[in-house]
Parts: C-alpha cells; sequence; structure tokens
DNA sequence: CTTTTACTTTAGACACGTCTAATCCGGGGC
DNA sequence: GCCCCGGATTAGACGTGTCTAAAGTAAAAG
C-alpha cells in the first residue's frame, strides 16, 4: 500500500533520472516537488526501507527495479488521463497536466483499462510523451534528442514538449511549437537559448531549460523546402 | 480547503439524514463510514466549528445549509461519476459505485463540468438517484416511496436502488430489479421482508434493509394486467 | 427515585507527511 | 593537510485522522 506522497516522490524520480544520471540528490528531489530537504531525507529513508530506491547517505538516490514499475504504472495512468481528457473530454493539452496529476493516483486498474481501450492503446500522449504500456516494460527513449544539442541550420521534428507548468504550455502551443511541428534551428546562443524559425515563418527564442527539455527528431532538411523561411 | 475525509462525512450525513430524522446519532454516523466512535466525535467536532454541521452533545448532528451545498456537491460529483462510467466506459452499473466513491473527491469542477456536458446534463444517475443539479439546490425526492412502505397487491415502478453493496447490486441486476422495472408486490412478512413478482414471471424476496433503500413509484394495476403472476 | 445499560465523550497514543532550527559531512580551495 | 561552505541529516514539533481504554451521561427499567 503506497501512499499517493510514495507514488510521487517515485514518479518524480523517475522523472529526474530520465534528465540526469543518478544519484539524485535531496535537493533536487526536494526542488522538484517543491517540498523542504529534511522532509525528503525522511522519506526516501522510507522508500528505501521498502526496497524502492537504492539510498547513499549524502549521495542521493536511485530507484530499485521495483520503483522504476511503480513510476511507471503511475505515469502511465497520468499520460492516459491526458491523453482521455484530450480526445474524449475535450480538455486542450496545455490544460490536462494538472487534472492528470490528482487522478493518476486514484483510478482503478480497471479504469486505467478502460481508458486505454477506448483510446485504442495509445503509446504517447498529447505532449508526445511515451506512454508505458501495460506491462510496465521501461520505454525506450532512442531517437528522441534534446533541441538544445543541434546546431543551428539542422531541420527537426518536435517529439515531445515537457508536461510541467501550464504557462509555458499555452506559450509553446501559440507559438506552434508542438509535436509533429517541424523547425528550423537559426541560433543557439552561447547562455543556451535556442532561436527556432517555424513553418509559418514566425520566429520563436527559448531559454535553455525549456529548450532541454523539448525533444526533437532530425529531419531531413529538403523535406521542408516547399516552406523555406527567411534568414533573418 | 475540506479534506477527503471531510467530505466524506458530510456526503455521509447527508445520506443519513435522507434516512432518518435528524438528528444522526454518533454511532450512526460509525456505523455508517466504518470507523470507531470516538473517531466520530472528534471529527463531527471539527464540523462544528467550521459550521458545517449543528451539533449536540450527547444528541447527535444535523447538517447546517453550508454542510448540505458540499454534500450536494459531493454527491454530484459520485452521481456524475457513475452515470459518465456507464454511459462513456461500458461499466456495468452495479460495478462503478467503489470507483465513483474515490474519484468524487478528486475531479475539478471543470472535469465536473465537462462530463456533465458529455453527459447532456443528466438528472438521475444509473442506480435511479438524482444528480444534484450545477446549482446544488436540495433536489425534492416527492414521489418516491420505499418499496417497503406498500401494500400486497400494489404494482409499483422502481425508481431508485441504494447504490451502497456491489454484492448487492449484482443481484439487484440479476433479479432484474432496476431503475423502470415494473413489478407487483406479492408479500410483506412481519419482519418487514418483501417479495415482489417480476413481470418475467419470477418472484423475489428482499430482506427488510434492502426493501426500504429501493424507492418506487405507484403504477395502474391495470398497467401490467398482459402479464399476470401466479399466486404461489 | 434509583439503578442499569447503552451510547457518548475524554484521555492518550500512534502513523503520516510536513515544517524549522540545529548539527553534521565531505569535497574544493588554499 | 586544513578549513570552509553548501548541501544533507538529525532533532523536535505540529496537524490530521485514526485507534483503544476509561470515564461520563441520559434515559429506560425497575
Amino acid at each position: 500500500m503506497l501512499s499517493d506522497v510514495m507514488e510521487d516522490y517515485l514518479k518524480g524520480i523517475y522523472i529526474l533520472q530520465e534528465r540526469a544520471e543518478p544519484p539524485i540528490s535531496t535537493s533536487q528531489i526536494a526542488d522538484y516537488l517543491d517540498v523542504t530537504p529534511p522532509t525528503v531525507t525522511s522519506m526516501v529513508e522510507k522508500l528505501d526501507d521498502r526496497g524502492l530506491v537504492e539510498r547513499e547517505k549524502y549521495k542521493g538516490v536511485e530507484l530499485t527495479d521495483e520503483g522504476v514499475t511503480v513510476a511507471l504504472e503511475v505515469l502511465r495512468h497520468h499520460r492516459l488521463l491526458e491523453a482521455y481528457l484530450t480526445e474524449h473530454l475535450d480538455y486542450d493539452w496545455s490544460e490536462v497536466h494538472e487534472e492528470a496529476d490528482v487522478l493518476e493516483h486514484h483510478i482503478s486498474e480497471e479504469f486505467e483499462r478502460r481508458v486505454a481501450e477506448a483510446l485504442d492503446d495509445p503509446t504517447v500522449d498529447p505532449h508526445g510523451d511515451p506512454i508505458p504500456n501495460a506491462d510496465l516494460s521501461p520505454p525506450d527513449d532512442a531517437e528522441h534528442t534534446r533541441l538544445s544539442e543541434h546546431e543551428p541550420g539542422t531541420t527537426v521534428e518536435i517529439s515531445r514538449v515537457s508536461d510541467r507548468e501550464e504557462e509555458e504550455l499555452r506559450y509553446l502551443k501559440d507559438a506552434n511549437i508542438t509535436p509533429g511541428t517541424v523547425v528550423r534551428i537559426v541560433d543557439v546562443a552561447p547562455f543556451g537559448m535556442v532561436t527556432v524559425a517555424v513553418s509559418d515563418g514566425g520566429r520563436q527564442s527559448l531559454p535553455e531549460e525549456i529548450a532541454d527539455s523539448i525533444r526533437v527528431k532530425r529531419v531531413e532538411t529538403d523535406a521542408v523546402s516547399a516552406e523555406e523561411v527567411p534568414e533573418a
């Protein structure tokens, strides 16, 4: 019987592990979950006791296989819900996150099954994030690179945008940066800001943290030649 | 900011008030919510402090108007969810209760609105229970009488069956006692057991607590004359 | 009018998840 | 090789919701 809170810790640690190599530090977790470091310390002790994380004092934690499974289960719930809300309840993809963040802890396995069925077993959510499949095997995230790691001139297709802040998402949507869109990278500033040209001719600059959280797939350059974009 | 638990108490007290005149005693609540009486005492103190119930020590509690409003909000969530799960996620009406009991505390107002819209503002849930409308005015429950208060020989149409125990509901469904069905009352035993004849010719005996929780509407007797039922 | 009894409340404990304040490592700079 | 500083942990507290055991009360039975 894991509490909602424990599930949130495991999900958070999983996401942090996707972003950076384990071990994940106390303060990273505290930051991500918006609690104080002592709170994290006591929680990770508990998770360690239960065998959900491997903890080394003063170093940080790493999810065990069991911890990963729980995290994937929660993530599956979250992303299925996001997809369902978008497809069947007419939510916009920029506003589903909070609802899913709560409900993910409260739906039954039966509910999960029926939602997956109603959606015909989707593999990605509306933000482009992969939905772990029912057997909870770790999804493989190859081929997707970070927007921030490409050279100017490269043309890429957006595959995933992070689903954290509703504000940000609305902004990205307005700028037409959504999964499936093809953009050309115009400039990468020394402080990490990336400027891209969208197919409608607009340009958009994105600070490092954002550019880092957007995953893309490289596209053959001539694929967008029909929609050429001006240089400046 | 009411906790889930407080919402459960308020909903429970509301339902108990529908069944019996207030004040509602500590032990009735304890029984209904499956907690011990001291737990109830401390909780109702808190609810009293917040103005959600009127409490008289050693007597019991009664919901204030504000308490009623909260209870209706929760009940609206519950019943909309039951209806939604049945209509759009292919649940059977005998299995929706538990899912709704959890989710009712966790859906946003936005979610409520969209579900109501998807269902075209339904007025009753799959068990026949009235869904409070969005303005949370107390639903009026006239015309519905208890199955247990009718004379043998009377013909009635089932309008509501309680939604408490999945087991019971499945049993009732198998016996064809569902909202909309017309039955004739064959016998009322001195210990409260009611025997009814269903239109397919079967008969069904129901113990007092069940017969008490089933609400019915009286029907003109000749309405079922085409499907006459044997005496014994 | 007193006693009994059923129910309610008080007292005190515990698990959970959180906090602040204080202490404690451990690795980088000197 | 020592010190310092930033981050981590311990200590101790609190609010919530629950429990068991003990004490109290009200109303029915005698």
